[in-house]
DNA sequence: ATAGGGTTAG
């Protein structure tokens, strides 16, 4: 009884020690703490394990440690504190086992508002901004009252689904039942440009960023450009805010595709600082330009501005769209050794691609199997779309296996696959991967690209003919592919599902009829 | 009465 209530007074206080050394980012010395914790022969409480799973994070250890825990945790009955399985659930999403934290969430009978929050947060953060969104409305019928942080999730969520209506009625319903939070101008940036003009106040500089984030991504110039006139009208340049319009115009110009007006603006900001030069690094990166990324990677390190992960990030996705294989590699070593900055999940996936995109494919896979970490959704999605490039079906299979793991129902992965089967003639399996999708309910998606010609937005797809000009763009197509065959340029033609003869047409109807009832690969692990 | 969810212009 002594020795009981000792040990857990001593518990108390080892967690309070944790806690405090973890708050001020002493990680080695929280580690060692806890070692002398454990070589007393005591053992972590459901207050610990918290502590315990953000240490580990810090340290970046991998998953293999927690799921040590989340064992220890399980045996020890730890689960039913809802506190100790949060922390599991965020800590499987950190990892991208989106599975592993749906199940704990499933098992947890009592759901508190901060376990909603981190299931949306978490479906957020690995992409899947529909099922966090589909958790937030959730988590409302069952009668849990959102706070602030919920709804700066969700409304995260919001953006990245790009869907202003959702965000508006988040918003909505956040004023109905007074709660606010200082991120709901995250949901105001879709408001209607106009409706800035017609504003007294001048807009916040994080609303103009959001606003060019937006024209950014839908590569809006026309929108762009309006706001980029309203920046320079609005006599805010001697204020040292102007720093983050700049920014977000370069970047805007970049990702909109206007390159030039993104290095003109870049080349006449005074005081430029590291987003600065990282912006135009990844706007180099991202229109082939590798040397020039490379070069304003040197100028930038002239000015004695030290690099980050994420213009690391920059660079390496420069080298992976440039083809730049060797120089990638340097840039990874350096930034360890010479900047010490630990490489994450993002840099991982640049090396995969500079690799895979290369054609070195065998070289990606062994790179994925020397991680630390396990790998992404996204890494093995990336590998499977270089697969198709350059028609490996054995490892292409390999990679759609892992990322299907990770979400069964994503349709890039069996179009990658089933394009991969079909660009190598493998018809059978081509229609089984179709039937699967069937069986799933998923359809294959055609993509859309747009363009604006004088206000007016055109959308068109693959092998459109509804389009008014169809049948001029198509004779221009064909004098463009001529002048290309003169040059010299031989066209890569795929064989996907667009382009099926006739034989095969009756090969795949056949093959129809043999519905097979189960995802038909086995893992190679 | 010690713990869990979000936050950046790149």
């Amino acid at each position: 009884m002594l020795a009981h209530s000792i040990k857990r007074s001593s518990c108390y206080s080892f967690n309070s020690i944790l806690r405090t050394l973890l708050k001020s980012g002493n990680f080695e010395k929280a580690l060692h703490h806890f070692v002398q914790f454990r070589d007393q022969g005591f053992l972590p409480d459901n207050y610990t394990i918290p502590s315990l799973l953000k240490l580990l994070h810090d340290l970046h250890q991998p998953l293999h440690y927690r799921e040590n825990i989340h064992s220890f945790a399980i045996k020890n009955g730890y689960l039913k504190d809802i506190f100790v399985t949060t922390g599991f659930v965020e800590m499987y999403f950190s990892f991208g086992c989106v599975a592993s934290s749906r199940q704990l969430f499933d098992e947890t009978p009592i759901k508190d508002v901060v376990l909603w929050t981190a299931m949306v947060s978490g479906f957020s953060h690995n992409g899947s901004g529909d099922l966090a969104v589909n958790f937030f409305s959730q988590m409302v019928g069952e009668g849990v009252k959102p706070n602030r942080i919920t709804l700066t999730s969700v409304l995260a969520a919001c953006s990245q689904l790009m869907v202003p209506n959702l965000g508006r009625s988040v918003h909505g319903f956040s004023i109905r039942n007074g709660i606010f939070s200082s991120d709901v101008l995250l949901e105001t940036a879709f408001v209607d440009m106009e409706m800035i003009y017609e504003n007294l106040r001048e807009p916040e500089s994080s609303i103009l960023a959001s606003l060019l984030q937006v024209c950014g991504g839908t590569s809006d110039l026309r929108h762009g450009r309006e706001i980029h006139g309203h920046v320079t009208r609005s006599c805010r340049n001697m204020n040292s805010y102007m720093m983050v319009e700049n920014n977000a115009l370069i970047d805007m110009y970049a990702k909109a595709g206007d390159l030039n007006s993104a290095v003109l603006l870049f080349e006449n900001v005074k005081n430029k600082n590291l987003v600065t030069w990282t912006t135009m690094i990844s706007g180099y990166g991202m229109h082939g330009l590798g040397t020039e990324a490379a070069e304003a990677f040197n100028a930038m390190k002239k000015t004695g501005i030290i690099p980050d992960g994420v213009t690391f990030i920059a660079l390496l996705s420069a080298c992976s769209h440039g083809r730049l294989v060797d120089e990638g590699l340097q840039l990874y070593i350096s930034m360890q050794r010479d900047y010490k900055i630990e490489p994450d999940m993002k840099h991982f996936a640049c090396m995969v691609d500079i690799y895979a995109r290369s054609g070195l494919l065998d070289q990606a896979f062994s790179f994925i199997k020397k991680m630390p970490v396990e790998p992404s959704e996204f890494i093995w999605a990336s590998l499977l779309s270089s697969c198709r490039t350059y028609k490996n079906v054995v490892l292409g299979e390999q990679a759609a296996i892992k990322a299907l793991a990770f979400n069964q129902y994503n349709t890039r992965v069996y179009i990658l696959l089933s394009q991969l089967y079909a660009d190598s003639g493998q018809w059978e399996d081509f229609s089984k991967v179709r039937l699967v999708m069937k069986d799933l309910g998923l359809k294959p998606t055609t993509a859309q690209s747009w363009v604006e010609v004088e206000r007016k937005i055109y959308i068109f797809t693959v092998r459109d003919n509804m389009n008014p000009y169809s049948e001029k763009m198509y004779k221009l197509l064909e004098t463009l592919t001529e002048t290309m065959h003169k040059e010299g340029f031989v066209a890569y033609r795929s064989s996907g599902c667009h382009d099926i003869t006739k034989e095969e047409k009756e090969h795949y109807k056949k093959s129809w009829i043999k519905r097979p009832v189960i995802f038909g690969w086995k893992s190679p692990y």
